[in-house]
DNA sequence: AATTCGGTATTTGCATGCAAAAGTAACTTA
DNA sequence: TAAGTTACTTTTGCATGCAAATACCGAATT
């Protein structure tokens, strides 16, 4: 059960950061989170000295800050998401999956399908992860899939970045259909074991979410996931 | 002048387990590291933390222990690193370089093609390492460049990862033809804009570390790179 | 008003103490 | 012989003390 402090503080951490509760270029001062927290400040530096290394805070002379991204950053780490998520889907396709798993995927586009029917947001959302998710562990590569979620760490660059506050305009509701042909197709690709095809799709799939941090930026207020990004 | 305590052991540490002094599979042991270094612990602990951040150490329930990698992981690592990099260079080609960035990338080319006929294998090394970064740099996206930097933490995984050794047999002479070639070629393609062409050729340069991977195995006693590496 | 300058209050980096956890190894039992 | 069992040793995770570095803040100067 005791989970180890470290650890603790840094999910305390990490999801106080990516919920935008704390904003970027806030500091973080270990001895002030010792206290805040009740415990020492040993196993909130080891939480820090993690966060670091995720690329969430940047350290200087004297301490943490939660780190700043340029909108052209966020643009980048959507774009490197595709990328790796693209090769993975291309070495599954490639590769060439069993019937048993290509059924699950057609079962999960079948269940995002539903969801979107229903309006059901943050059910695609969990859905859509777990699609995602799927999709690149059948790349059977543990280096890549490492890589992918890695890309995931940014609160404005994973696959379902943007679910909420928007599930009512057109234009979400077209990216919900545009996104949900790109799953069809990807399945369809990775079924026909075209690789390129399938590489060529997730990119553009991940492209999608660019406009969606453009119309996140135009409601900020609703878009806790901007609160690392520089400028209003 | 003086250098924090963390850093020194983190390059010291960093630097036996890339150098294979440390194999794969050795337990480190804070306590013991902090006597042989002269420093308490926590400078050695930071390090480690540091170190399982970058993948060269795993940790259980009862410390940290250098990393193994099979096979396939290696191979893995290295199409990441030619995903990334040809990612790096199409965006710099479609980008579009400055003629002052091109001349440099020329002139690095033919310091390269000198360092093969002097048989200066240090030399080759350093300026393809060099040459590398000059190329990831100009796609000028921050996000891109840290990940490249990032998939050339494994020590067979770089782009200058297996040097040494094989300077007179045929097989390396012909992949270091074979390298320039690529280099150039992939010189002309950033300077014509043509980015999938930039993309494929150094993907397809990342590909040649394959065949070192193999021969370094045949003669694996000249291979520290390969310490981490499983099974003989 | 913006800078510069002291002096004070925090904070960090590192060392170290300690209880609990994990490793180690000789010995017992099936 | 293999699988516990027990007693002993080492190591870790965390708390805390301390000196040096840094931040903070108001007063003096331009």
């Amino acid at each position: 059960m005791s989970e180890l402090q470290w650890k603790s503080a840094l999910y305390h951490l990490r999801s106080q950061i990516v919920s935008g509760e704390l904003t970027g270029g806030t500091k973080l001062r270990a001895s002030h989170l010792a206290v805040e927290m009740g415990v020492s400040r040993t196993p909130i530096s080891e939480a820090l000295i993690k966060l670091e290394g995720e690329g969430l805070l940047v350290r200087d002379k004297s301490g943490f800050t939660i780190r700043s991204f340029a909108l052209r950053e966020v643009h980048d780490a959507i774009d490197l998401r595709g990328l790796l998520e693209g090769a993975a889907v291309q070495k599954a396709a490639e590769r060439g999956v069993d019937q048993a798993e290509l059924n699950k995927l057609h079962r999960s586009v079948d269940e995002l399908e539903q969801a979107i029917v229903d309006d059901d947001v943050a059910g695609y959302d969990q859905l859509n992860l777990t699609f995602h998710n799927h999709l690149t562990e059948l790349s059977d590569s543990d280096i890549l899939i490492a890589e992918v979620q890695r890309s995931y760490r940014f609160p404005f660059a994973g696959p379902s970045a943007f679910p909420t506050g928007h599930s009512d305009s057109a234009r979400f509701r077209n990216s919900l259909i545009i996104g949900q042909q790109h799953h069809r197709q990807i399945v369809a690709a990775v079924s026909c074991r075209e690789g390129a095809r399938a590489f060529a799709l997730m990119y553009e799939h991940a492209k999608l979410a660019h406009d969606n941090v453009r119309a996140a930026i135009k409601n900020r207020e609703t878009a806790p996931q901007l609160a690392l990004v520089k400028n209003a």
